[in-house]
DNA sequence: ACCTGAACACCGTTCAAGT
DNA sequence: ACCTGAACACCGTTCAAGT
């Protein structure tokens, strides 16, 4: 192959919808979401921009598959485990590294549900767990939720922390205080459970 | 005024940076961040778009002008408290209340660092708060920055649910969770205080 | 079936020119 | 001093045309 010309040929132009974003995180990794154009991406596929259409709706289209990309590299370490706290912990820690992995796709989450299969199922996991915990459904949304937030909310502080100077803290420290913030948030969840949910005099049976 | 032509004549034109940025946040809050360029921007104003760089360095320059206004409308309510747990409390609060009034303007927050002189100001009174009520300076900083974690992870969350049909659980309820979330903080960061930092063998004083 | 060229309606930004 | 016109190098996207 590339016999015509020694010019450019960066591959072989078997796309497909997996090529076309697998590039486009590599792009925006590298040079940041503002450099994600359709000409600059099937450029580096060695395409024109228009072929991308074939296997990408929108630009749109696009951007959520790159966010459900970095979602599905979550990768939750104890996962035999059942305790829901390892579980709920595993989750935040798994989701934090992968957010610090693609900075520059940060944006996205402000902008795109978090809708990823993959991402679903750890999550249903961790739901189970709770379950089996004696949580109810709405502490166990509460839960994950307020996790949830507390992850992408210090991810996006630690990226944009990494380009400064000044508040170049070490790793170290930034990990300390994300560990800080996720085992007071454990705590008070699994305070919240112990005891009973608002002040009612006499709760019934178990629930109030 | 408006003699020439009934046509379209939105305002005698006498820009200032202020009014440039004002109109570009009243724009965006109304259509979204993607809606905003220059063109349309200085169609609004009635001026073409090159003028507007008389005003504004760049568009990123717009951009950041537009992220300073929105922390710099931050009003905590407590102002007068001098107990920190109701001060840090009320800034997170007073955070969630103008991120969730600017829901377009978030993605900003993942790509600009804090240093709207208004809101630095607000932070400082904490901090001396904190301080004054036997907190060392590291504490503090980790406080402010779990705090604000959590709080801006919130609004990114809140602010996508807010357009999705399914989980629109009502805003009491996501106001519940934020809450929930903070308290817990809270409690973490009252509860680190006391105890003593590391599992240090001879404390010496009061801490223990 | 898959890729392309040309075209359309937009961008941000510069610069010399107008008043 | 402040605003503008024309221009440049880019965008996303459509559509008819090529192979």
């Amino acid at each position: 192959m590339a016999t015509k010309r020694g010019e450019n040929v960066p591959a072989p132009a078997g796309l497909s919808r997996e090529r076309v974003c697998g590039e486009a995180l590599a792009l925006v990794d590298a040079e940041g979401l503002e450099a994600l154009s359709m000409r600059r991406l099937g450029a580096r596929l060695g395409v024109e921009a228009m072929s991308l259409y074939r296997h990408v709706r929108n630009k749109a289209d696009l951007l959520d598959a790159l966010h459900a990309a970095v979602l599905g590299d979550l990768k939750p370490e104890g996962g035999d485990a059942r305790d829901w706290r390892e579980l709920l912990g595993g989750l935040a820690r798994a989701l934090r590294t992968t957010l610090l992995q693609h900075p520059h796709v940060l944006p996205l989450f402000t902008t795109r549900p978090v809708r990823a299969p993959e991402a679903v199922a750890t999550v249903t996991r961790v739901q189970d767990a709770m379950a089996h915990a004696g949580f109810r459904p709405a502490e166990i949304e509460q839960a994950i939720y307020v996790v949830g937030m507390f992850t992408i909310g210090h991810a996006i502080f630690d990226a944009q922390g990494a380009h400064r100077a000044a508040e170049r803290a070490d790793d170290r420290r930034r990990a300390a205080t994300f560990r800080f913030g996720l085992e007071a948030l454990l705590d008070g969840i699994a305070r919240a459970h112990r005891r009973p949910r608002r002040q009612s005099p006499i709760p019934r049976s178990h629930s109030s």
